[in-house]
DNA sequence: TCCTGTTATTGACATTAGTCAAATCAGGCA
DNA sequence: TGCCTGATTTGACTAATGTCAATAACAGGA
């Protein structure tokens, strides 16, 4: 719970080629690319800060350009804390607080040593006034999203425990069938918030896929063939 | 279950006053309205009607004229089914499926005798593109939907089933304190889907929150004090 | 290597929500 | 009115998940 010690720096040249790459941006013409750079912040911050929190204002787009963060939310009285998305280098983030202007409903902290960029809420409306390319963009990268946590919504009302965590675990690979070693890209506290469970329950969760074929050895997870848990979660064309 | 009998219609004059009355819609000049409600189709649906179905492709945005509609998600193997959405007239709704082109992650079906517009997809692009402004009001309404979502995910992770009921009642009306009566505006089965729980569990929700100064009547909720309600929920500043 | 604090697992138990079945209630209609 | 059907409630029980506490495994630093 590092406090908020940024270190402000220059925006790269390879920095934009890290925007031109986020799908929010796919697309978009270099000027306006440029332009963006130019009016946004790049702070590098230590695992642990806080970038904003639950119920700050929104004032600015951020860009995950290294590392790795976490959006979590909590209830009022503290203690409970549930992270809502972990995001890795490339990917933008809090699209929606920054175009509705409203206050932040979760808050974001580094996961590990990060660099990010900030685009001020003003500039980005600004740039999307202007650029209707980058409105469509970012309306298709919203509408992406906004699947995910549709799904997500359908999986917490209708799936089990264990079920979230196969679906967890067929989200580290692409593929959906035969055998495949994951490696848990985060510590099983974290995956235990993500998934929606206690730490405690995750570890049951695990024992209880042993039965389908998943074997845990710390970071490592060993899965004999993925189409066993893409049944074990009635998993259909869901897929696509 | 009524199988998918629709009536076409004219698209009346009147359909183009609600469609600029849609959020989604807001501010869009009347000519571009006008166009789009020249290649939409309107159908007038009884009670029951399925739309369309998890799993089709999308291939349309739907506006919601007059009625209800429920957008509800269930696993592969049937039986279990919650509601994700229920809809008021004024709605438009499935824009994230058109925009992505992917399959519905839900179905919709007509709670009530329903009218309801079709804008096809193509049509859609099409405005978007020749539209900026139309771009931007729906990146504003995606965006607004977008926190609906992050805040049910948060309540389906770290709040009670009493909890969620509770939220459930408070979103039925503006007012945060002082004494209140709502109605339930379905009956209970399908509330209790739209909260995630089963009908029985429901009930014993209410009975709880009948400590807390709710007392239900038929369709009728007398709510002695909305703070008491937002206090149970531990809903601080997030009802902005 | 040993210490030490963190992370993960396990066990015992409490609480919550789901299941199944029966009882009750409500509304529509002959 | 009296019956019927579906919605809702209630009870008894089960299953899933959370809680608390103890233990075990691990990683990093002295």
């Amino acid at each position: 719970m590092t406090t908020m010690i940024q270190v402000a720096e220059e925006v790269r040249g390879e920095d934009v080629d890290i925007l031109a790459r986020v799908p929010m941006f796919a697309g978009i013409d270099a000027p306006t690319l440029a332009r963006m750079a130019q009016v946004a912040r790049v702070v590098r911050v230590p695992r642990g800060t806080v970038l904003f929190s639950q119920g700050d204002d929104a004032k600015a787009l951020y860009v995950l350009l290294e590392g790795q963060v976490g959006l979590s939310g909590k209830v009022e009285d503290l203690g409970d804390d549930t992270v809502v998305e972990i995001l890795d280098a490339g990917e933008a983030f809090v699209a929606a607080a920054v175009l509705t202007g409203k206050p932040y409903l979760i808050g974001a902290t580094a996961l590990t040593p990060a660099r990010v960029l900030e685009l001020p809420r003003q500039a980005l409306l600004d740039d999307l006034r202007a650029s209707p390319d980058l409105a469509l963009a970012m309306l298709g990268s919203l509408a992406r999203h906004f699947r995910l946590l549709v799904r997500e919504v359908k999986d917490l009302k209708l799936k089990s425990a264990s079920q979230r965590l196969a679906l967890y675990l067929l989200g580290l690979t692409p593929r959906r069938r035969g055998t495949v070693i994951v490696r848990l890209p985060h510590n099983k506290g974290l995956i235990a918030a993500r998934v929606g469970v206690r730490p405690e329950t995750l570890s049951r969760a695990f024992a209880q896929l042993k039965g389908h074929g998943v074997v845990v050895d710390g970071q490592n997870v060993a899965i004999a063939d993925l189409a066993v848990l893409v049944d074990y979660c009635h998993e259909g064309w869901e897929n696509v």
